[in-house]
DNA sequence: TGATAATTGTCGATATTCGTATTATAGTTA
DNA sequence: TAACTATAATACGAATATCGACAATTATCA
């Protein structure tokens, strides 16, 4: 009885879970009872499915400030490339260091991909010089820094 | 009249914005009556207060979808070199690509920078030799597989 | 086909949201 | 400084929504 399992294993979500997430990603407080009357079954259902859907790790409810308005107007892309056995450890550093927002392993010529976010180009001079750089095992870095973002698709269901 | 501003420019956000911001990335759903007396003012400010946030484009209440749980197991950083007189071709098409998440206008080597999420290393072989490479203006990509997210950030408020 | 578990529905108690009117506060000008 | 104005906060009752316990229904699987 550890795990519990519900009509199928994911990704299958039904027609319900698809309206729920469609209507919840435009407004995450849209009421249930809303949802509800839409899809044609109770509320409570609503409430168990997005519950559900949370506890399954499908589905957050989040709210979310834009960088630009919370003064984080400079975002860099970084490729970093590590000497081999000095990967977790680089990692562990990347991880307590507050610009870094996404640490990602790919694959390529340099083992991570960050992302960072900073106020200005000043605070990104002052990360990659007296952090990024001081980080030990760091051979080399790729700065790709973002001049525009063109589109920005977050929503997953049609 | 066009515009309307709220005690002064963002970022200034004061402290009740921040502990509304707090609260709110934790949980979009979170009553605003909870919040209130939290912050020691009342639920119509709160309730203001976030409308005006959402207004401003500060805080966005969403539902988010983990895309591995949704079955969209392969994410890919793509840079794409493009001919210079080519680029709003190039975003135009990339834009209506179901696949592609993200675009980005970037420095460096690669013009542009984009995310795409695909089901399977099929899905992803298709995309780039039945659509990327098809679209004309794209002299070269270079494309960076994830193979382990080790850090994703989205609260930009302590 | 039964037995069992999981999901959904019903419904009243409680909590939350919403809208209006009023009061307080800050900024501005005479 | 006082009066004025605009903005923001509070008070508060009505309308809604949420929650939880139990019953009914639907799946699941031996």
């Amino acid at each position: 009885m550890e795990e519990k399992f519900r009509r199928s294993l994911y990704p299958e979500l039904d027609d319900i879970d698809y309206g729920i997430v469609r209507a919840l990603q435009e407004n995450a407080r849209l009421p249930f009872t809303t949802i509800a009357k839409e899809l044609g079954v109770t509320e409570k259902t609503i409430r168990m499915r997005v519950q559900q859907m949370q506890d399954d790790g499908v589905l957050s409810l989040v709210g979310i400030v834009n960088p630009v308005k919370a003064g984080l107007n400079v975002e860099s892309f970084i490729q970093i490339a590590v000497e081999a056995d000095k990967l977790d450890d680089v990692v562990e550093v990347l991880n307590g260091i507050v610009e870094v927002r996404l640490i990602v392993l790919t694959t390529g010529d340099y083992q991570l991909f960050i992302q960072i976010l900073v106020r200005n180009y000043e605070e990104l001079a002052q990360f990659l010089m007296k952090k990024l750089n001081k980080v030990p095992g760091v051979t080399r870095v790729n700065v790709i820094n973002e001049l525009k973002i063109l589109k920005s698709k977050f929503k997953f269901v049609r």
